[in-house]
DNA sequence: CTGGTATATCTGGTATACTAGTTACCAAGA
DNA sequence: TCTTGGTAACTAGTATACCAGATATACCAG
């Protein structure tokens, strides 16, 4: 029986528990709607359905979705960290533009970590992963036999996220996917080149037949070749949308 | 004179005009209280003041900073991406352990983009840059005589940031930075190794020497040798704090 | 002493409201 | 026709409330 005192006072209980199994990094943590929400802008807004200057309203997104504000924003913060929008305060929220420099950055980063990783990829891949390979570049194939640029686009993803699986640091693959978005971005701005897809496969199956030579400094030249014929015409993107970016180095210096 | 009709319907006006100076990537924007909650939380979680496992109680951090739950939830979301938080829905929030594969991966991605940049440091540089890398290893030295560490790490990034500015990609600094949050924060498990400050004032020196000579790929190796030597006791940090880390791969291949 | 169950107290995710800052627009005056 | 000031309609940032899920704890039967 308690006491008047002991009955008044609402029972406290001590913090719950830290996690102690793999915790948040295991697949399959569920989603959010913030988490939907942010998926469908990101897509949009890297596949310029969105493009830059365009404004996003959070209320009018939250009505798309039938949801309220606060998701929407949690959402909106981070493709701002993400520089995919940016927010004037209290005056609207925008598609960002593609600062200039962003590009050859993200070039110069891929080419300096992804020639690492396939050299690694080249010591140290297992039977099985290099058939892996292979089977995607059957993928990378079938796609652009097809025509079918956004499949395409996958199996190009699933190639390079295999190398750094190959490499023994998967995660890397994370880090490039976050550098590589404005170039994402950016090649929806610039004329499809002709039968580039096929030389995309071409240029793969060059990387995997270094790796299956064992061939590390053949196999990182390759990729460097590879991801510097990713240096599209930005000059002439940059004509032709002036307004997609923001010019914060001299463009000449692009060259 | 409008008519009642008019009269009755609020006026509806355009959506704000998108902005078209150098937007938010402009210095200067002013900062929200979820900047600093984030910064806070931040820095006490680097800097292991909150250790892996310590529940955050969105409330009471509300309370801490008079603040209400939003921008405290708005900052531990920008944790939760950065892998500094850990999010069990509906029953806590925790500083995140540390993944152990992470450590090894921002090494190798350390390597590879330090590398490369220093590389263009060396071919690149003005006379005005490698003055002002100088004057940062005084810096260096300055705070390594005193003995004060957290000092020291300060000119330490003031030195990797100097050297992507040389390299003419300086917004790849903060991809660096990202990167290395894991490596800060494990720094803090491992025993200070006698005088560690002053050896890697050696190391920038020899770096800065190779810059100046012109000679890029021996300011790559003093830079790959430099960042190599990061490689603390891993193994010895995992037996002192087992319960800091997520064992995500297996122990023994760290050495 | 232990396992099962009920319950109260936590939690994160989301909805809604409010405030202060920004800006489109309009009317008046030069 | 242009300029300017006022105002209403926008906005982002933040506060507060609510709900459903998770869990610590008390209690009880075996």
């Amino acid at each position: 029986m308690m006491s008047e005192q002991e009955k008044q006072a609402p029972r406290r209980r001590a913090a719950n528990t830290a996690p102690s199994g793999q915790g948040q990094f295991e697949s399959g943590t569920r989603q959010t709607l913030a988490d939907r929400i942010y998926e469908q802008l990101h897509h949009d807004i890297t596949n310029l359905i969105l493009p830059p200057g365009t404004p996003i309203l959070e209320r009018e997104v939250a009505s798309d979705f039938d949801a309220s504000r606060t998701p929407v924003r949690e959402a909106v913060l981070r493709l701002v960290k993400e520089m995919l929008v940016e927010v004037v305060p209290k005056s609207g929220t925008f598609v960002a533009r593609i600062p200039l420099s962003i590009l050859p950055e993200a070039l110069v980063a891929r080419r300096a970590l992804e020639r690492d990783l396939v050299a690694r990829a080249a010591t140290s891949a297992t039977a099985a992963q290099k058939l892996h390979l292979r089977a995607i570049i059957e993928d990378n194939r079938d796609a652009a036999d097809a025509g079918k640029q956004s499949e395409f686009d996958k199996t190009d993803s699933a190639f390079h996220a295999q190398i750094a699986e190959m490499s023994g640091f998967p995660g890397l693959w994370r880090v490039i996917q976050q550098i590589k978005t404005p170039m994402d971005r950016h090649r929806h701005l610039t004329l499809p080149v002709a039968n580039r897809m096929h030389q995309v496969v071409t240029e793969h199956s060059q990387i995997a037949d270094a790796i299956e030579a064992g061939d590390a400094e053949r196999a990182a030249e390759c990729m460097d070749h590879h991801l510097s014929q990713l240096k599209s015409d930005t000059l002439d993107a940059l004509e032709r949308y002036p307004n997609y970016f923001i010019v914060d180095m001299d463009p000449s210096d692009l060259k």
